[in-house]
RNA sequence: GUGGGUGUAGCUCAGCUGGUAGAGCAUCGCGUUGUGGUCGCGAGGGUCGCGGGUUCAAGCCCCGUCACUCACCCCA
């Protein structure tokens, strides 16, 4: 892959590349569909208020505008694209409330745009794919679970090698914090959450400087991020650091926290750890927070993340909680293809490229491709009557795996390019083997 | 937005102290005149990112600009 994009941050695959990744949305939509996630998608244009509402990260986002602007442009609402697919999905909950049954469960595979500036797995235009739970009023924390399983599942479908969803809850952190005394949870969160980035050193100085920790508090802060358990006994380590006289928040934390991790050992076994470290930047989550590393690509950054959000639209009195997490598709894609982990059999469809033995063969060769094309087997004939030598190349080129010639008596032979091995056939009744009739996708090492 | 690096053939890159633009791979042709891949021989392919300046002379030096890229911020 690589080639230099001509507008940096809007990558654009070739052929191969695209087969892989529509293979990569097919799994994904699979796994999403059978544990009864509806599809759904929204506009790519939201208003600029409905964008706003969820934290202030103007300055990612793409405004709109015409180029010709008229008298009425300043009076209209401002438009601009989504940059995720969650805020989007809430402003479609509270318009359609009417109309869906709650809890509802979506997916939505779409293009999100963000204006910052581009490096290795990070992108202006790129694809997420989110799957959310939302309810009216109230949501039980098994949605949490539910969520987190789907898309370990859906993980794993890929086979794209060892992941690990590292899984904490904003309850437990927050109500730790206040448990030792300190107030400014949400910039300890941001802090706390680069742990890995700078350090523990730096860590417990900013907490020093940005939010007046003492050296106590510090110490403690960075114990909490240090706990990293494969099962529930991170509670045990948790209350041992508080001591007896805690927080309800914590209490709930605890509570939610070891009940994913003990379902997630039983569905998903190996695939999660409660990693206390992870706080996420965006302050509307309220639970559950995830983020997800791919193995050997740890640089990468998360390539699943999400939460839950208590309050992630409402409408009048009337609240919809909701968690959700989403792929972030074209980093892990981008990823894959980059390092070659990942490419597809061929660049195009076709399965079986019909020779011409001469010009005026054209018609008859289409006959032959549309008996192959009736039965689902991707046909194409040659423009020309080129040398075979060359017909076999062109074929060659794109990762066809067969040519079709017929002779001067009307009979049928089929060539597999790679063994070279030609046989006699029929076209209503040859098909490839099962594995060549579409392109499939390579793995470099086979993974689980 | 802030700071560093890099722009030469389709791709990866070389090009010394300023002196007529190079290699490998890829492409095309021929050897092999209707069954490819190997091998041999040959060919095509460049506004040296763009604009200006210095100089007898600029891919190389200077100024500007654009793009790409890495780090920060933030995030999938």
């Amino acid at each position: 892959m690589a080639r230099n994009a001509s507008l940096s941050g809007y990558l654009e695959f070739l052929p191969a590349e695209r087969l892989t990744e529509l293979h990569v949305l097919d799994t994904l939509r699979h796994v999403f569909e059978v544990h009864g996630f509806s599809p759904l998608e929204t506009r790519a244009v939201e208003t600029v208020d409905t964008l706003l509402q969820k934290g202030e990260i103007d300055k990612e986002i793409y405004a709109i505008s015409r180029i010709h602007e008229d008298e009425r442009a300043g009076k209209e609402a401002k438009l601009a694209l989504r940059f995720d697919n969650t805020v989007p999905f809430a402003r479609y909950v509270t318009e359609n409330a009417g109309h869906l049954a709650f809890p509802f469960r979506r997916y939505q595979i779409q293009k999100v745009w963000r204006g910052e500036r581009p490096q290795a797995g990070r992108f202006r235009e790129f694809s997420q794919a989110d799957i959310d739970i939302v309810g009216d009023g109230a949501l039980p924390f098994r949605c949490d679970v539910e969520i987190a399983i789907v898309m370990a599942r859906a993980l794993e479908a890929l086979r794209i090698g060892d992941f690990t969803l590292r899984v904490n809850n904003r309850k437990l952190s927050e109500g730790f914090y206040r448990s030792i005394g300190i107030e400014d949870t949400a910039a300890v969160l941001r802090i706390v959450d680069k742990l890995e980035k700078i350090g523990p050193s730096r860590v417990a100085q900013e907490l020093a400087e940005t939010v007046g920790a003492s050296a106590e508090q510090a110490q403690k802060a960075l114990d909490l991020a240090q706990i990293r358990t494969v099962d529930s006994s991170f509670a045990a380590k948790v209350r041992e650091l508080v001591g007896e006289d805690f927080s309800p928040l914590l209490g709930e934390g605890l509570t939610e926290l070891s009940e994913m991790m003990s379902e997630l050992n039983a569905r998903v076994p190996g695939r999660a750890v409660a990693d206390l470290s992870i706080a996420r930047g965006l302050d509307y989550y309220t639970g559950t927070v995830i983020e997800t590393t791919l193995h050997g690509h740890e640089d990468l950054g998360s390539i699943c993340s999400g939460g839950r959000y208590e309050s992630l639209a409402s409408k009048g009195k009337r609240i919809f909680p909701g968690v959700g997490l989403s792929i972030g598709v074209t980093r892990l894609l981008s990823a894959l293809l980059n390092s070659g982990e990942l490419t597809a059999s061929r660049s195009v469809p076709t399965v079986v490229y019909v020779a011409l033995r001469s010009t005026e063969d054209w018609a008859a060769a289409q006959d032959i491709a549309d008996q192959l094309r009736d039965r689902g087997i991707s046909a194409e004939v040659a423009l020309s009557a080129e040398k075979f030598g060359k017909q076999i190349r062109y074929a060659d080129r794109r990762g066809i795996p067969f040519v079709w010639f017929t002779d001067d008596q009307g009979r049928h032979e089929v060539k597999d390019i790679r063994s070279g091995e030609q046989t006699e056939a029929h076209p209503s009744q040859w098909a490839p083997p099962a594995e060549d009739l579409n392109p499939h996708i390579i793995r470099k090492t086979e993974k689980l």
